[in-house]
RNA sequence: GGUGGGGUUCCCGAGUGGCCAAAGGGAGCAGACUGUAAAUCUGCCGUCUCCGGACUACGGGGGUUCGAAUCCCUCCCCCACCA
């Protein structure tokens, strides 16, 4: 806690969306004792990527000036569901799942949270115990009308659409976790902004000091491209198939984040570096002005995201690999191998295009017909445009576009 | 419950009897260029093929027709507005 209240400041504050109320967090700051800084995530199966990492990496500022983390899971209130639209009751989780999946939270997250200032706790704890009275006088200190501000509950409520009463029950269970945990900041994603501000009313209603609220932005997904100068594309989500796995090899981590556009490289430099804020803008302005590469910026944020996520030595061997194969148009360190057959004893030879399909480098033969028509396709390192090439007996290393090589038996 | 609108190739979306393997866009793939799997440009983008063609496809099933994604019947599923 040796780190002033202005640097600290600086820092939290990074790529933060809103924050209510600047002065009081300020003010529970300057106390010098550490904060408990609350965050809920819901129980169903985890497969964390970068999107989720924005809110740990908040989380982990927190830790490294000596607050304290509640990593909240949402066992109780998973029960319930997240009342968004219309998604199908969503299956109970036994127990043993919740267990289970708890248990794959805390191997993918400890890979950014410091475990000895993370608390884990289940909201099934406190929420199991409350009685009906509990409840109802839980619900009484909130109104409909102010529930109804909420964005979604307004759209359908708006529109018509059903919204059921257990549905304005998550937010106040939600808020209810802050009381009992007495929080002092609760931390989301933009689209929980709501749901925290009830917390902060319900925590005064039950004579608490309210919880500040901080949001962090939703990371844009692998796609996303900028039009007329600004940045549009979809969030990062594993349904849109946009996603880094924090769970990913080094290479798959390192050759996504180098296949994301140059525009979108910057807003993650801000969102997943580590780097301080001020070196990232001078980075930023050298490479506008020609003074640094846009490529070694590129590959610095790629190395240190692989780094964090699959270790260093992994980091720069994936490095050192997509340099090999993409800058100088080397081999990978290992090529699959493949087996194919000829089409017969009095022919021994099979067509190459076959032999692509089969060995898996293309989905069809016609595939690999086009693939070997537009010169896609290198047979031992010589480019074979042949339609009607054959391969006889033996072993030949092929590569299919850019990236994919086989080394074929063919027999 | 009533009324109206829909379900088309990976996605969005045009097509309302033959010129439709089906416009256009996106995604994807390849090539060129480069600074990378950025950007840009060009091409490809159902399957099989003895490269002549053949086959499969427009929610499911049935029918009309020389011929249907397009017309009729029926079933299933969505959406919008009204109560």
């Amino acid at each position: 806690m040796s780190t002033s209240i202005e640097e600290q400041w600086a820092e939290l504050m990074r790529g933060v969306v809103d924050l209510h109320v600047a002065d009081e967090l300020k003010k529970k700051l300057a106390r010098g004792k550490p904060l408990v800084v609350k965050a809920g995530f819901d129980p169903s199966a985890p497969d964390l990527h970068l999107g989720h990492t924005v809110v740990f990496r908040k989380m982990r500022q927190f830790q490294d000036f000596g607050h304290t983390v509640v990593f909240l899971i949402g066992d109780f209130t998973g029960m319930i569901g997240d009342p968004t639209g219309k998604s199908a009751t969503r299956k109970a989780l036994t127990r043993e799942d919740v267990a289970t999946n708890a248990e794959t939270y805390k191997r993918q997250v400890f890979k950014i949270l410091d475990p000895e200032r993370t608390v884990v706790r289940f909201n099934s704890e406190w929420l199991g115990a409350l009685t009906s009275i509990d409840v109802i006088s839980l619900a009484a200190k909130y109104n409909v009308a102010r529930m109804l501000e909420r964005d979604d509950f307004k759209n359908r409520y708006r529109t018509g659409q059903s919204i059921s009463v257990h549905e304005f029950l998550y937010p106040l269970m939600q808020a209810y976790d802050s009381v009992a945990l007495k929080a002092d900041v609760e931390l989301g994603g933009t689209d929980q902004l709501f749901n925290l501000l009830v917390g902060r009313t319900i925590m005064q209603a039950y004579g608490l000091e309210p919880q500040c609220v901080m949001t962090t932005p939703i990371l844009e997904g692998l796609d996303a491209k900028v039009e007329d100068g600004k940045l549009v594309g979809d969030k990062m989500s594993k349904s849109l198939g946009n996603t880094v796995g924090i769970t990913e090899p080094a290479k798959e981590i390192f050759g996504k984040v180098m296949s994301v556009s140059d525009d979108l490289m910057w807003r993650y430099y801000e969102l997943l570096s580590t780097r301080p804020l001020a070196e990232i803008a001078k980075l930023r302005a050298d490479v506008a002005a020609g003074a640094a590469h846009p490529k070694a910026a590129k590959v610095a944020l790629a190395v240190e995201i692989a780094e964090r996520y699959a270790g260093r030595a992994e980091a720069e061997a994936a490095a050192a690999e997509f340099e090999r194969i993409f800058a100088k148009g080397a081999l990978p360190d290992e090529v699959e191998g493949a087996e194919v057959s000829v089409e017969g004893a009095d022919r021994p030879v099979i067509p190459l295009a076959k032999a692509i399909a089969s060995a898996g480098l293309a989905a069809s033969i016609s595939e690999a017909r086009r693939l070997i028509a537009q010169g896609g396709v290198e047979v031992d390192g010589a480019r074979v445009t042949d339609v009607k090439h054959e391969l006889t007996v033996g072993e030949f290393l092929i590569r299919a576009g850019k990236r994919r090589f086989k080394r074929v038996r063919v027999r």
